[in-house]
DNA sequence: AGCAGTACCTGGTTGC
DNA sequence: TGCAACCAGGTACTGC
């Protein structure tokens, strides 16, 4: 389940091998992602070179001359890049293929997603998606902070780990990441996000930067399901210190960790370190 | 407008 | 052992 440090690792992964290169082909396998494959992305993308390979939220864009390849890993999405002959699993969907280099030989970027909660959808050029277009701030640059938090929570009843996963606030915020942020901070996520302080609105948002950053350097290892454009799987929950741990001791203070369900998603919080 | 609930999808796990 | 039920979860959508 590809959260933003596993976004951003794997655009890390395939930009190098992406950018300034020809697209000379794609094959579609399964057109039924979430949404279906626009047909620009087979009528206009071969032929242009990929300019760019730029992260904005959880979506990945290939930007070239006409437009945008734009494309979300859902939950189980995954890209790597590969020699043309790879072996076709059942889930891979979709190959980009891309030119011989100097010093490569022809590659496909190919999109593999067992769920198919993913998508690749087309942004003409000098457009922004309509899915783009509402987004909040990125939470590792200085447009996301605490004082923005308590600003767009005054006189909110939603818990504060639905808010805090509520994309036109901030994106990047999955649920993991919402539990680890939430117990790092020593805030119970499901008090209501107008009565939470200014000054524990300042630490939440610093514990977000601080675990997305330092995911982001692990590499994106942290969570379970994860594999990066090299092939190699994630540490599964190793370094989580709330999320999946009901019933275990809290890393702090001992109290057994506690599930509840909010929006549908579990949620893990210590009773005693989060009021 | 805000909020809760639902749908989408299928591999992996659990329980009988 | 086999099969059914359940769970995971990002995001758009629906309806109150």
């Amino acid at each position: 389940m590809p959260e933003l440090p596993e976004v951003e690792t794997t655009r890390r992964g395939i930009a190098p091998h992406l950018i300034g290169r020809h697209v000379t082909g794609v094959t579609l396998r399964r057109p039924d992602l979430r949404w279906p494959i626009p047909p620009e992305i087979t009528d206009l993308l071969p032929g242009q070179r990929i300019l760019d390979v730029e992260r904005r939220a959880k979506y990945l864009l290939l930007h070239t001359k006409v437009g945008s390849a734009l494309l979300h890993l859902g939950m189980t999405g995954v890209l790597r890049v590969l020699p043309p002959d790879a072996l076709v699993g059942k889930h891979d969907h979709v190959d980009i293929a891309l030119e011989a280099t100097r010093t490569e030989g022809p590659r496909i970027l190919r999109f593999t997603d067992a769920r198919r909660f993913g998508c690749l959808l087309w942004q003409p050029a000098g457009e922004t998606h309509d899915l783009l277009s509402a987004l909040g701030p990125e939470p590792l640059t200085d447009d996301f902070d605490g004082d923005l938090l308590w600003r767009l929570s005054r006189g909110r009843s939603a818990a504060v780990k639905l808010f805090l996963m509520d994309n036109a606030i901030v994106v990047g915020v999955g649920n993991i990441y919402a539990s680890e942020a939430l117990f790092a901070a020593g805030i119970d996520p499901r008090k209501p996000a107008g009565t939470v302080s200014r000054v524990r609105y300042a630490r939440l948002a610093a514990e977000v930067k601080r675990i997305l950053a330092w995911a982001i350097e692990r590499g994106g290892t942290t969570l379970r399901d994860f594999i990066n454009p090299d092939g190699a799987p994630g540490y599964f929950f190793r370094e989580l210190q709330a999320y999946g741990r009901e019933g275990e001791p809290c890393l702090t203070c001992g109290t057994p960790i506690r599930q509840v369900v909010l929006g549908q998603r579990s949620t893990f919080w210590c009773p005693r370190c989060q009021r």
